[in-house]
DNA sequence: CTTGGAATGTCAACAAGGCTGACATAATGT
DNA sequence: ACATTATGTCAGCCTTGTTGACATTCCAAG
C-alpha cells in the first residue's frame, strides 16, 4: 500500500508527542474498561483477574502443563500454585498426572470451571465485540497490527501458536 | 474504501468467537509489553505502575486536585494517599495548599518529578512508536478508534477532556 | 455566630497477588 | 548412581488495592 502519500492525512514518519501520548492514556482507560466486567463477577465468588487469567489459557489449551501455562502468563509458579491450589480445590481444575512424563501435571477444565470460563468471557466478548462493531472492520485489523507489534518478542511467539492452532 | 466488499475478508456484523478471543489475547501480551519497559524503570529505583500513573497525570494537569487524580486513576484516596505520600517526601511531587479552598491541595511535578515522568514517558513511547512505525498510519487510526470504543463511558470523558486540553 | 454536615485528606490495618529463597519429592535421562 | 527436570510447599517480603476511623476545612441553615 502506499505509506508515503498521507492520504490519511499523517505521514507514517510524522508522530507527534502529542499522537503518542493519546495512545498511551488510550491504552490505559481502555485496560480498565476491557477487565472490568469479568472483574465484576470475580468479585462476587471471591476470585481475582490471577483466576481468570489461569481459567482462560486453560480452557484455551486443554491439558496444558503447569510449566507452559507459567511461561505464558508470565508468573512464577508460587504465585501462580496459589491460584491454582484453590481452583482445582473448588472443582473448577482437574489436575492429571502424565502418560508419558509423571512428572508432568496435565490441567484441564470441569464442567463447572467451563461454565465459568464462560461467564466470564460472554461479559468480556460483549464489550469487545460492542467495540468492534463501533469501530468497523478496517479499524479492527488496525488494532490488531498494533497489539502485535506492540507484544514483547516471546509473547509474540506464544500469540502466534495460539493463532494457528485451532484448539 | 470498500467496506463490504470483504477485501479484509471479514463482514462488519461476522464475528466469529475466534475473532473476539485473539482480539481478548492480544490485548492481554500487548498490555504487558506496554507496561514492561517502564517497570524496569521503576524497579531499580523502588517505584511501582502506581507512583508511574500519579506522575503521569500529575504532569499532564499540573495544579491537579487529589480528588480529580483519584477520579481519574479510578482507586480509592488512601490508595492514592500512600503513593502520594513517597512521591511528596521523595522531593518528586510538591503538594500546595488551595487558595481558594484550604481543603484541597494542589498537585505539581518538581524538576526532579518532571525528569522521571520524562524517562519513563522515552521508554513507553518507544515502543508504542515502533508499533505504530510498524503497523501504519491506517492501523493507528484503527486501534485508537477500538480502544476508545472499548472504555468505560466516564473514562471517555476523561480522555475527551485530555484530547482538547492543551495542558 | 454557631453548629452540623459535607468535602477533603491522613493514619492504621488488612487482603490479594506478585516476588525470592529454600527445600522435598518424584521421575527422567545419562 | 547421579544430575537434572517438573512440580509443590513453606516462609517471608513488597506493592497496591480495600475499609474504617479520624482530623481539618468549608459552607450553609438556624
Amino acid at each position: 500500500m502506499d505509506n508515503q502519500s498521507g492520504h490519511s492525512g499523517q505521514s507514517l514518519l510524522f508522530l507527534t508527542d502529542d499522537q503518542l501520548r493519546k495512545g498511551i492514556e488510550a491504552m490505559f482507560f481502555a485496560y480498565r474498561g476491557f477487565t472490568a466486567d469479568p472483574d465484576r463477577i470475580l468479585a462476587d465468588i471471591a476470585y481475582g483477574r490471577a483466576h481468570h487469567r489461569a481459567i482462560h489459557f486453560i480452557n484455551r489449551i486443554p491439558g496444558t502443563t503447569v510449566n507452559n501455562l507459567l511461561s505464558i502468563l508470565g508468573v512464577t509458579k508460587q504465585s501462580l500454585n496459589r491460584v491454582l491450589r484453590t481452583l482445582i480445590d473448588d472443582g473448577l481444575v482437574e489436575s492429571r498426572v502424565g502418560k508419558k512424563d509423571k512428572r508432568e501435571r496435565h490441567l484441564y477444565l470441569t464442567e463447572t470451571g467451563t461454565a465459568l470460563e464462560r461467564e466470564l468471557s460472554i461479559a468480556q466478548t460483549e464489550r469487545m465485540r460492542s467495540a468492534y462493531r463501533a469501530a468497523g472492520p478496517e479499524a479492527v485489523a488496525g488494532f490488531r497490527q498494533v497489539l502485535e507489534a506492540m507484544m514483547d518478542k516471546d509473547m509474540q511467539q506464544h500469540f502466534e501458536a495460539f493463532k494457528d492452532k485451532n484448539s
